[in-house]
DNA sequence: TTCAATCCTACCAACGGGGTCGGAGATGAA
DNA sequence: TTCATCTCCGACCCCGTTGGTAGGATTGAA
């Protein structure tokens, strides 16, 4: 499994405040933890992820909640995925970097005196799904989870990217 | 983390076994634990999976090993990985099916009555992993540990796919 | 002042990952 | 024939992470 219920969650929550997105007032939790049906208290912390990454802003008190802190096409997958799940290895000895610039350090590296033999193949594996990632915006996925309601004619052209 | 020990574990594997792919002896499972400081038990179960793929073919009894079915030019990493982890699912609602073509099976669908927000998401890094997969054969990781070994001029170029 | 919201910390059960152990069947060499 | 190696196979086990709960403190609109 790649991505775990923190990325699932996280990202239904922001296609939510996607779609509220012109509102005024903010949205609570409480409203997006019913129409998803996911547990309040665990949305919780994982609103409080996307907060501290600066994607979301909220107001405390009655009628609080959470907005957008930017509007949906300028918000791609991977700050979401990354503020999600802290980062996108392919294994344990593959570390991001904060600055996005993976670096490798790969702990069989210096053991044997020789290459590690599967460096190429995470590297690669990692450059996939990350531009993956950054080549999907959240206004994207609103769009696609609005046409998904209707039943669309050719729905297949959307999941294959350019 | 995308993968486990499992395929970190089985590709070295395969990587070692694709450096012996011309001698005529078999390559038993302890050398190749020695040599890159592995369990062996734990191997055992692991080339089990290979075998099973019908990637790896065995021979019992003393002196006997495991050897490449196909040269290292005809196996593509997808077929390595898809044999030790199952599946490459970026989220549990994804099912990979057997023949390949990945059938998408998402609980959360049919509750709300609205399209999964995260589908157009994960089936496009599933894409993106599987087409990094498939590009990859195990030769390349072959040359590319070898390359290794001796600090090279500008190994840079390799990591980055066409 | 009351109620609804965000915030924050501690706690916990279950599951899967990452092994280990012991033995049982081949099989070539001494 | 016996022995040293191998592959094979199932049971077992430790432990960290995941996924989630409990309970409260703080904030602010009505």
């Amino acid at each position: 499994m790649i991505f775990t219920t923190k990325a699932e969650y996280g990202v239904r929550l922001m296609v939510e405040l996607g779609r509220q997105s012109g509102a005024r007032t903010a949205t609570s939790l409480k409203v997006i933890a019913e129409s998803e049906a996911l547990p309040l208290a665990y949305l919780e912390r994982i609103v409080a992820l996307l907060k501290k990454a600066g994607l979301v802003e909220s107001t405390r008190g009655a009628h609080g909640g959470y907005r957008l802190s930017r509007s949906p096409e300028e918000i791609t997958m991977d700050d979401v995925i990354l503020a999600l799940e802290g980062s996108v290895a392919p294994m344990n000895c593959f570390v991001d970097d904060t600055d996005g610039s993976s670096r490798v350090l790969c702990s069989h590296e210096a053991d044997a005196g020789q290459g590690c033999a599967t460096k190429l193949l995470w590297m690669r594996v990692q450059g996939g799904v990350m531009e993956k990632l950054q080549q999907t915006t959240l206004a994207e996925l609103v769009a696609f989870s609005h046409r998904e309601n209707t039943p669309p004619p050719t729905e297949r052209e959307n999941l294959t990217h350019a």
